[in-house]
DNA sequence: TATAAATATTTCGATATTCTTATATCGCTA
DNA sequence: TAGCGATATAAGAATATCGAAATATTTATA
């Protein structure tokens, strides 16, 4: 990797690096969902919500489309749930969590 | 995912979001390194590369061995190697990379 | 024990993130 | 076109992170 490329790739991880916003990626692993859906799923506030898709969308690991008065939230990219995975097992390996 | 798993899982990736310490999980892909090995190859000052491997090792990502007056540096969990492989075909895919 | 090499810690100004509150916009339908 | 539901934006205080510079600590060895 690059200089360049790892700005960019801290900046994805960065994106990653919030508990909400693991949270939606989650979520979202079952599928398409509406904003209001994300947000009492998860219990935090429809403006807290807002900014961290923004956020989300801007790294481009999700995807927002429109219809009519809501906006429907999915993954870009399902290769990052690999991420869920090793995180687990490092979660259960490092620091003492059981199953 | 657990509320308390989320807010953990998102301090090691805050760990990992950074270009010094994406460098640093890169370079000891390829078997363990000194301190000084490292921040020559990184190309930072030795006191940015310290600050930077006690963030990695508080979260577990590397471990660090003392011998003698020097400190060896290697990878806790190689699975997290992975993510390397998501975030090339991201960049690629997503964030107009040429390969 | 004095020195040097390797590494760690402290300090601090600058910048960025977080989260809440308040307000704005957009699109539908009565 | 007025009002409502869904979503976005703005503003700001609190907190965290970044990075440079200076200083400290540790260990081996002369």
């Amino acid at each position: 990797m690059s200089q360049e490329e790892r700005n960019i790739a801290a900046d994805v991880l960065k994106a990653m690096a919030h508990p909400i916003r693991l949270g939606v990626i989650e979520v979202l692993a079952n599928g398409e969902k509406t904003v209001t859906e994300l947000y009492e799923t998860l219990g935090c506030s429809q403006s807290m919500m807002s900014q961290q898709l923004k956020t989300l969308s801007q790294q481009k690991l999700i995807l927002i489309r429109k219809e009519g008065t809501q906006k429907y939230c999915s993954l870009c990219n399902r290769d990052f749930l690999k991420l869920f995975d090793c995180m687990h097992s490092h979660l259960r390996q490092f620091l003492n969590f059981k199953d």
